[in-house]
DNA sequence: TCGTATTTGTACGTATGTATT
DNA sequence: AAATACATACGTACAAATACG
């Protein structure tokens, strides 16, 4: 048999994963709060019944979440994020609805095939008897529409998971599925573009108007591209957040 | 004796970055092209002399630098990405440079003070007889401004650093070290916005005409203020990239 | 199809180094 | 100077996913 959905889920999770659950749990108590340092390291995996590497393994991720900070020699203390670090545009997600100012209330979705094109031949790295599954969407908030989406996706991939695809609404959660599944990684652009006749007419704003246009192809472990997508936003309707860092001490 | 610039750094390089500077160095070189499996980590690991723990530290490391993926029980693949992956917007940069389409070859630079604000004392965490520095950056494309900075700064973070104040140049090579020194990381905005008169006037462009602003503030290890800044994009100058991820698989 | 070998993932224990208090 | 606490490094063992005969 093979996999159902795209992986049934392992259900077995990690010690290490318990252990950030647990502790993300204690912070949002309020069992320590920001400012706070937490016990020792040796302390913790001690009361939580665990090596010290598997403790430090899920230190590891409440740093990454911005919950807490670590240094040598001092311990680790908890940051003033008390509330969920909102994951911002460096993580893959859905930005035409996560940052759009007013609430997205309604979609619509097309869906269509169509043999690969030589660039979709390149992005995607299909063959060039492939098909290509091609889904707008359109996003509104009341009756405003504030995002366009064009994704192409090869056929395989939704021929793989059983979406019914005469429901325009399952395709849309397909989509959104994948996006959230995890283990995904892009190569984005973003830029400002002016809108020409289609989408002037799809976003209802005035042939010429600038908008922010985001292009990117996803791919999953191995460099497999999952899909292509290009997103347009609405003018005036969206505010993007990121989460930037630099950890790496690297170059002298 | 306090630190004398910032960490006088530690010389003390980590074995496991040795091994991931080595490794990387293969790859450049060819040793390894993509698509090819490394050898196993317990052969990798006595052919450098490191036990394996230590290997998947640097594994680690190229993994975050998106050289090599790695899936239990089939190894470690080297990806196609043999060229080395540009950082996006997602690290700490300059992005009016990184990401500007024509080369950035003249900066202006320009340093005030003034006692906090109230917003600066928020934002930065100062009291109110702190005094924050002002530095504008004007950056030319020959004749053509491509973007204008607007950064404040705690006075105490540049006296700490013996910057030359007469000196723009110097100025303006601090501020570009602290935001390549690492152990950075941002809460980042993006939007659109329109160009009011001192702005369309820096940058040259009709009032009116819409660009992209970035307004961030930078903190160190501990939730520590160090900048709050402004970005302003001229419109079709830039195009930004950004590589997105998804990594964790929470929330079921 | 099934078992076996290979390879990465997880977990533990121990020891020592280094920064901070 | 000493104690504390995190960082690094080694070794071992077993689990889980994949590849292959």
């Amino acid at each position: 048999m093979k996999d159902t959905v795209i992986k049934e889920k392992n259900v077995k999770i990690p010690l290490y994963v318990t252990v950030y659950e647990t502790i993300s749990q204690w912070l949002k108590e309020g069992k320590y709060k920001p400012g706070d340092k937490l016990p020792g390291e040796n302390i913790l995996s001690e009361q939580l019944n665990v090596s010290r590497g598997t403790l430090r393994q899920a230190m590891l991720l409440l740093q990454e979440d911005g919950f807490i900070a670590n240094q040598q020699g001092r311990g680790n203390i908890v940051l003033s994020n008390q509330n969920i670090s909102k994951s911002g545009l460096e993580k893959i997600g859905n930005p035409i609805v996560d940052f759009c100012l007013q609430p997205v209330d309604r979609v619509e979705t097309a869906i269509g095939f169509q043999p690969a094109t030589q660039k979709h031949q390149e992005v995607l790295k299909l063959r060039p008897s492939s098909i290509v599954a091609v889904i707008d969407i359109t996003y509104y908030s009341g009756e405003i529409p504030v995002g366009f989406a064009m994704v192409y996706m090869p056929y395989e991939i939704m021929d793989n998971s059983s979406v019914d695809l005469e429901n325009t609404d399952t395709v849309y959660r397909f989509y959104t599925g994948l996006l959230s599944g995890g283990g995904l990684y892009s190569d984005t652009k973003l830029r400002m573009g002016n809108a020409r006749e289609r989408l002037a007419n799809i976003l209802k704003i005035p042939e010429g108007e600038p908008f922010l246009i985001l292009e990117e192809e996803l791919y999953s472990e191995y460099d497999t591209p999952v899909l292509s997508q290009k997103l347009f936003f609405a003018p005036e309707c969206h505010e993007f957040c990121i989460n930037r860092k630099n950890d790496r001490n690297m170059g002298i």
